[in-house]
DNA sequence: AAGGGTTACGTAAGCGCTTACCGTAACCGA
DNA sequence: TCGGTTACGGTAAGCGCTTACGTAACCCTT
């Protein structure tokens, strides 16, 4: 029904193939310029738009990249998944999201987006499992560049340098003459490597200094920012003796909410309280303290895993590579 | 080179067909327990998923649908977005993304995501101009419903009321006894339709109350919390008996922005000025202040739209239809 | 015993494009 | 005059599915 390929070469009056050949300049293949004129016009008269299925079946790819993360309404995310499809538009490639949690979990697979011939796939793990197909065999029919945290795992991957960051941030609190600072983790048991590396940092920053460390775990799950207000108000019902005069907070949405709910308590920040989170948002600096927190630019992310990606596409088969990416200290009011 | 509907025809000994609609549940087709049997095992044993893309073009449907937005850091277009890709991949489809600022601009077009049939769209517009193909035709090769703003065109569209919206929200800001009242708008003169009702509402209203209204037009861009900053220094900045006593904002970004420049001049909102938004986001919510704002759920706002959308794609030919969604006013501490 | 309905599956023609492999015809130099 | 280029473009075989149509075997009916 729609105009296809034969409309233009009946029109012009030329095959179909030589249709193709104009259209995607076909290295090595020259037409009078006649034909060329003659089918851009027929082109342009028709309004042909070709169709990407039929192409991408008959080249075997498909111009696409999938893009997996756990949700959208973390601003990180968003602004990742924004930067993958404007980058991988710029290179001509079509950017196919999914949303799951449930990829990264135990179970984690790759549902939808199974079957999709897309060229390559970004995906954002929040554990160290890997992509499994519907047979729960490791994914691999095209590549994957693993986001987030660093791997072993014989994957390639980009991930911020999360232990640095812990470090980064940790010193700061300490050096602001903060004593009895806790550590706030949504804690998945089940999956220990979790935020490892951060946590780590923590406890090695602390001990390093001579303080006691303290881990508070909530169970990890979707409305982050409550938590950090339940948590924030538990904190702020305790005895002063007996509360942490820091709180360092594993990711900004979580930050956000203990911010609110140290607040709503009537405690203020920094001056009863310090606090810090992760990631660099835009909520964080938009507090009215802006959150002193630690930022691994996801534009940056989504740019060095692209540029992995396409070399992988573009057949490079070396072994697997790994960026680790140096976050950067982003002092706000909270400290 | 991956196993395909051959390979397993291959291993059951039947012909590709039989797996086809075997696989497929087809109607009114009955096989063997036996050869069912067979086949979901080879399935199994090979981690056969078939291919989508020749299943599109098999069938002339992709079960892929598009979205087009502005952009991602908008958390309202983020939930957005987030809604579609979850409510469309529960129903079986897959969700495509476009970031283009320029759909909906007065060149507007359906950039990449021409030509991949997608079996229908959902478009984000801030202007009331209609999407066209490479040849600048309007754009109908599979249903679309525009996002955002009401139209007459014909189209389907599903949009917050904004001039129910614009008054309650100016009405809430005089209830509280303001009476020199100022509206920012980011306005595109070149498309002077952009936001009409939201303004028009605030004029409206201020007549009716017998006071004087006053706009202020600050360029359309992509920074909106910038030019929010500007513009509250601006303020800040005129002597007091000039200055305006609220300020209702087109929307939550700019009203942040203009939140953080009034505060670093040292304004205080809502005592020095009151301040409303309009989106109902979570960064406005994250305030120092929640920001008084109107909210028009996305997720019910891409539920509506879907619902729409997937009874055009099953055949629904009806004249154009339409959804206003009322927003709910959500009285912040900025006003 | 012949016609008719089931049951269970095969055949083959697409879907709209790409591309390896062949023509032609004109032109050119020797 | 003839073989060899060069310029231009047609043919047809896929890519991996779906589906309209056909058919063979079986059972039941009258």
């Amino acid at each position: 029904m729609a105009v296809s390929i034969k409309t233009v070469a009946e029109r012009v009056g030329v095959s179909e193939a030589t249709i193709s050949r104009v259209l995607n300049n076909k290295p090595g293949f020259q037409a009078s310029e006649d034909t060329r004129k003659k089918i851009h016009n027929a082109v342009a008269e028709l309004g042909y738009v070709g169709n990407k299925m039929a192409r991408s079946l008959g080249k075997g790819r498909s111009e696409t990249i999938g893009v997996i993360v756990d949700c959208l309404t973390n601003p990180y995310f968003a602004m990742l998944v924004e930067s993958t499809a404007t980058l991988s538009a710029a290179a001509g490639y079509h950017a196919l999201v999914e949303i799951t949690p449930s990829v990264g979990s135990a179970s984690g697979r790759v549902g939808q987006l199974s079957g999709w011939p897309v060229d390559g796939m970004l995906v954002w793990t929040n554990h160290w499992t890997i992509l499994q197909d519907a047979s729960g065999n490791a994914y691999k029919d095209s590549p994957i560049v693993y986001l987030g945290y660093p791997r072993t795992d014989g994957t390639d991957w980009v991930a911020s340098d999360l232990y640095d960051g812990g470090r980064q941030i940790t010193e700061h609190v300490y050096d602001t003459g903060r004593k009895n600072v806790w550590y706030l983790t949504p804690y998945d048991f089940d999956i220990p490597v979790r935020s490892e590396m951060r946590m780590r940092a923590y406890t090695d920053v602390t001990k390093e200094r001579g303080f006691q460390d303290h881990v508070i775990a909530t169970p990890r799950c979707e409305e982050s920012t409550d938590v950090g207000v339940a948590v924030g108000q538990q904190i702020a019902a305790m005895p002063k003796s007996e509360r942490p005069d820091a709180l360092v907070v594993q990711n900004d949405l979580i930050a956000i909410g203990v911010y609110r709910g140290l607040r709503d308590a009537g405690l203020r920040v920094p001056e009863d309280i310090a606090l810090t989170g992760f990631d660099g948002t835009l909520e964080g600096q938009n507090l009215e303290r802006p959150l002193t927190t630690l930022s691994t630019p996801p534009q940056e992310m989504a740019r060095v895993a692209l540029e992995i990606l396409f070399s992988r596409i573009a057949g490079n088969d070396a072994g697997p590579i790994g960026r680790m990416l140096k976050g950067t200290l982003l002092v706000g009011k909270t400290t």
